[in-house]
DNA sequence: ACCTGAACACCGTTCAAGT
DNA sequence: ACCTGAACACCGTTCAAGT
């Protein structure tokens, strides 16, 4: 019975300070984000993540893979089920991305901004590349179009995730409205802030992205 | 004669803050950017810039504004050229924004993180509505046209300033196509890597992406 | 191997003060 | 109005030390 009464805490891990560090993310931001904060989170010595990462980035390059292993538990992204064609397929896999990346929008910023080369990437990679091979594309389109669509699909996650949390009108768009006759047609168009729909908008764009690439070759 | 000796220095301003940190920001990325190596720069004392910004925060919005002024300075995006049709103008403007966006690399992320709600933005959105409004598309359809052109423009352009600065193979693929077997269709694609061109790659997506959108409500 | 704690060289920001 | 300088409450990271 001797040193039962410490906090009990979880054994320190890689995996376990990467979560507890997303979740810090997800709650307060990156900007606030602290070795030290981490260490409260962790119960533990404010060097004690240093065991497993050399530095802040090297962790934030941690939490930008476990966004990426949130993508797609295996299922919709590879399966060749060939009831349904390859097109929508891709529409599928871009929209996992997405929903991924809509999970964890305050650590999207890290996520758009550290390019991974990760044997997880490499699989998502290698498994969209052949979901385009059944949709009749290789080589070089091929990487085309998964650069093209994944810029839109973070692209776009991020906007989203960077508006003010109303959903509303954009901030401060409604003071430059005031001068409806200098911006016509943007005080027009405010009409139709109301309904806005972010879900609704990124499929529009997928689907002219992606018909656009499967089709351009032919 | 008195204080002719003290080293000469422009008057400080907003505007000529502004152009000196983003001078320091495209020199040594956002990370290293500080209050007190701005005031170094621009022979102040640190808390000078404290003066025209509140905080760091409102400095950086002052940088994207900054970087937003650069584009297309008027000429080929609102000019109602007729000789040349609406939809080649959309790409025109995108390419511009593009081309701004390409000279800042390392203040990109700030670009895609702040959502700016200003009179410039004010002034190139209504100037896209009028470009959009000739091509036949209006109210709803074209903020969704403009969202999705800007978060692919925008997208891409943030990839590409983050890959590695060589150009070439895309940081730490290498190690993982050891691995050929594993990953044969990434292997395969690999030898397309040496003539991989951003700019061929951007008009591609984007011309797909613009086409689709504007033929999409016929 | 895994974690601690003190120490160093910084930060952003506040505030009272100078001109 | 415009700028200075000291001060405060933090940071990331190093390193020697503990177990």
């Amino acid at each position: 019975m001797s040193k039962v009464m410490r906090p009990e805490r979880p054994a320190l891990s890689r995996e376990y300070i990467l979560d507890r560090a997303l979740g810090l993310v997800d709650r307060d931001g990156i900007e606030a984000f602290t070795f030290r904060k981490l260490a409260l989170e962790i119960g533990a010595d404010p060097m004690a993540a240093y065991y497993y990462f050399p530095n802040k980035a090297a962790l934030f390059d941690g939490i930008v893979e476990a966004i990426y292993l949130e993508v797609a538990p295996s299922a919709s992204f590879s399966a060749d089920d060939s009831s349904v064609p390859p097109r929508d397929r891709i529409l599928t896999a871009a929209r996992s991305m997405r929903c991924a990346f809509l999970r964890h929008p305050r650590a999207l910023p890290l996520v758009a901004t550290r390019p991974a080369s990760t044997p997880r990437m490499a699989v998502l990679v290698e498994a969209f590349l052949g979901l385009l091979a059944e949709a009749g594309i290789g080589g070089a389109r091929a990487l085309d179009a998964i650069t093209c669509i994944s810029v839109y699909t973070i692209g776009h996650a991020l906007a989203q995730a960077g508006e003010p949390a109303g959903g509303g009108t954009p901030a401060g768009v409604e003071g430059l409205l005031q001068e409806a006759d200098r911006y016509p047609r943007l005080s027009a168009a405010a009409a139709h802030f109301a309904d806005y729909d972010p879900d609704r908008q990124f499929d529009l764009g997928l689907a002219a992205l992606v018909d656009g690439l499967l089709g351009a070759g032919d």
